[in-house]
DNA sequence: GTTCCAGTTGCAACAATGATGCATTTGCAA
DNA sequence: TTGCAAATGCATCATTGTTGCAACTGGAAC
């Protein structure tokens, strides 16, 4: 559980200022149980007034500076999540996998993907991002 | 390698009119190594005057039809290869790698994915898109 | 070969997401 | 407390995808 003050730090540490909207969208998106896009973010904070190209830069700049991390799950859409930080999920990388039915997207921090054959090099040592994408437990029940 | 007259059976034989811009779209995929975006074929097929929303239109619904497979590689972009005919590619279903670099795409025919751990059932039952993403060979060296 | 109509096209809009230039405001170090 | 680089608010644009509707056409039926 990251605190007010922990947050301000985060972003000190990083070089960005402590700013009302960057810490609103640091408390929206910690304690997410999967990323959260822009118009999510938007969304979630709509009655605060805040401009949504101004959350749209925070989103931006805390992923340059890497306190976020940004996952495209192939939908069209840039999700974020905290990349570090103890919330609640790991704040390692891992895949993701999309419901192409309802859109709930689901974190795959425990599985294991091997990947053989003919591929590009990095992939061999690690450096790629896997996405998945089917139907979830509840489309394939429905 | 498909002649003009197989192009115009595969429309006629999914129960769609063999128009002139449907068979300008299937020569443009036909001999493609990978998947074309509708951008790209408007592009391609400029100089013919076809309109846009005519070739998204030939486009989705030959994939609608099951001629062409639709594929979404994660940076939102819809792409389009044919989905049987003997082509550069094999007609089957296969993952595709995205240079997150150059946006060059790849073909993975002859790859090999293992998912193990806790994943949608639909994941074990080989029911899931995978798509990778990183630095292809290229973009590695430079 | 001609006719006819459902299927298809061209055009004009619109939607969603992402992105940026610029004047004004603000965080924070000095 | 002040000064200024960093950040915001607002306007505006780009890209990709999508749809309503009147006009046109492929091809089956004759
Ligand atoms: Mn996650
Ligand atoms: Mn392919
Ligand atoms: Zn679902
Ligand atoms: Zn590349």
């Amino acid at each position: 559980m990251l605190s007010d003050s922990d947050l301000r730090d985060l972003l000190r540490t990083h070089d960005l200022r402590a700013t009302q909207s960057r810490l609103a969208v640091l408390r929206i998106l910690h304690g997410q149980p999967s990323p959260s896009s822009h118009p999510d973010v938007t969304e979630a904070l709509a009655s605060n007034g805040w401009d949504r190209s101004t959350l749209y830069r925070n989103l931006t700049d805390m992923a340059a500076a890497g306190i976020l991390r940004r996952v495209d799950l192939g939908d069209r859409v840039w999700r974020y999540e905290l990349a570090n930080a103890s919330t609640q999920h790991s704040g390692n990388d891992h895949p993701h996998f999309l419901c192409t039915a309802c859109g709930d997207v689901s974190c795959l921090e425990k599985v294991d993907v091997t990947i053989g054959g003919s591929v590009p090099a990095a992939v061999n040592l690690g450096h790629v991002a896997i996405q998945l994408r089917g139907l979830c437990d509840a489309c394939t029940e429905a």
